[in-house]
DNA sequence: ATGAAAGCGCTAACAC
DNA sequence: GTGTTAGCGCTTTCAT
């Protein structure tokens, strides 16, 4: 009962108070300002329901991440809702704790009130996954799947010179510490082995483990009885864990172990030492698959364009050094 | 078109259709079955915009906080969208980057939509927060106003622990690192002021730093130079960045300085020392908020609640010792 | 450039 | 327990 109020103020039809706000330029300036005026004086404001369903559209984003808590999530959460605000859209945000059930739910509940989807790192079936694409325009982050457009962050590369970098420093067993079952973890893993094969280093593979502090910590110990003298982690927060929690046993890093992350994230530069890492643009990956989204979702969505790669970069920092001439400490009492 | 096609299939009348998705209990079983079964072949499911509207409620809720990528934000963002998705409400996420005016605009764009509005540490005047009080149930955490239902993490006491402890490892000179402008600065530097006041503690306050990890790096610096043995920091992550510039500058903390933070997020954890810190119990207040929130919006929302307050803990860690018997290092060329 | 009118898809009285 | 009916507030042809 509100744009009647104001068209009626501004001695106007309904239809006109609602160009004045969808396409101004189509109303004479006059009546324009009559309009404005009387929306302001009643504070009248289109009603967002009411709209969605008059146009067929709702002018709302959605994300789904695995864990809203978590710094690589959230950083790109930041970037998409930075862009998405820009656009003049509102976001919605759901995280799925890694839960491939609430991750669907999720986004089936968004997907019907959105005109767009983004989902990071999704662990849904692939068949759930093309459904949803046929209820939304849907990108996806870190998920390869035909005939849905995506944002790959390529780490092949740069996780081959972290290899490298291992093997330039003297060391010959190194052990990959998995992380969750998805896209980034395959891509590390592999571009872990390949190296490694191909350079001649001794590859035990440990996990997989939560994408967590916690899970390093706990996979530190584990790593030590490993033997390697390097450690590559999924990402910044294992990898924190184990610097820590290495240091907690008495152990250097880099001196008797040496350490790598992924991601780059903030977190990598408050520990000590401080990570070498793969870093992976997180802000340019958001605002890539936020841009990609509002093609779709404006432009004709028919096009379905090819994955976007954004590309890993290996930054050393302190956390690597030379291998120790010796096993590690934990095994120095062997012969 | 689409109700109408289920109840069409089914043979019943739309609004048959429409009980079986709001009140199956006003349905009589075999009749709710037929519309379920036809519901499913059609793949249907209620348009959101258009029950909203029907309803004046939009099951949404929406949240407005400082930084999405911010640890202690993202904490409390997640206890409450786990909640809200618990009640089955989606949830809206805007960050405002401390920049009030964007607050505002983000949280009346957000109040059109949603059935209620949750305010993280907001920025915003007395009289903007007021308005949108009107527009749709709010709740604030940390902001005390009139009339507006609040949660407030009550960090006075602790901060006072925070003081003692460093009066009884020795120190007589604390600088506080304020941080934002918001209610929690305030009752954070309050609680020192006076506890160092009532200890005879002298008290140079720096600041204010925004509450970010490079600001706390830029601040060692000063707090170098002030010539204080103890440092309260606004949050962890300004100690954090604090802790790790001393480092570089050849400080030992708690040797040299003791450092305290705020919040006790992940990070204090995982720098080194580990951080003494007032904890902040960042899911208990989000899901309380929530909760206030919840009540307002299904309850009748006359009653405005008093402010429910959390209250803070010191945990002592490693980043707090004895204060140095001689001036700290950068004064010790002094005669 | 503006108005009249017909919905968008669903819900909620109100009858039966 | 179920159907009929009248909107929720806005947009959008189609006239004028």
């Amino acid at each position: 009962m509100s744009i009647r109020e104001v068209a009626a103020r501004a001695g106007v039809s309904p239809a006109t108070v609602s160009r004045v706000f969808t396409q101004p330029r189509a109303v004479a300036a006059e009546t324009r300002r009559r309009v404005m005026t009387a929306a302001e004086e009643l504070q009248y404001a289109p009603h967002p329901a009411a709209s969605s369903l008059a146009r067929g559209r709702t002018g709302n984003l959605g994300i789904v991440v695995p864990d809203i808590a978590n710094s690589f999530s959230a950083t790109i959460t930041k970037a998409v809702h930075r862009q998405a605000r820009r656009e003049g859209y509102a976001l919605f945000v759901a995280g799925s704790d890694e839960f491939a059930e609430d991750e669907v739910s999720s986004a089936r509940a968004l997907a019907q009130q959105v005109d767009g989807l983004l989902l990071l790192s999704p662990r849904m079936s692939d068949e759930e996954l093309t459904a949803l694409g046929e209820l939304a325009p849907v990108v996806v982050v870190n998920r390869r799947l035909d005939r849905i457009p995506a944002v790959l962050t390529n780490a092949q590369e740069a996780t081959g010179h972290a290899v490298e970098h291992l093997h330039a420093l003297g060391h010959r067993t190194a052990v990959y510490l998995a992380g969750p079952d998805n896209y980034a973890d395959h891509v590390r893993s592999r571009g872990f082995r390949d190296a490694c094969s191909r350079l001649g280093i001794a590859t035990p593979e440990l996990g997989r483990f939560e994408a967590r502090y916690t899970a390093g910590v706990r996979a530190a110990d584990l790593v030590l009885a490993s033997g390697a003298t390097a450690v590559v982690a999924y990402n910044d927060e294992i990898a924190a864990g184990v610097v820590n929690r290495l240091a907690d046993r008495g152990i250097d890093v880099p001196g008797d172990i040496s350490v790598i992350g992924f991601d780059d994230t903030g977190l990598a530069e408050m520990v000590t030492p401080r990570l070498t890492t793969v870093r992976i643009p997180a802000t340019t990956a958001g605002t890539a698959a936020i841009e990609m989204l509002l093609d779709l979702v404006r432009g004709r969505g028919d096009e379905v364009h090819s994955p976007r790669e954004v590309c890993g970069e290996l930054v050393v920092r302190s956390s690597t050094g030379p291998a120790a001439t010796t096993a590690v400490p934990a095994r120095r009492s062997a012969p």
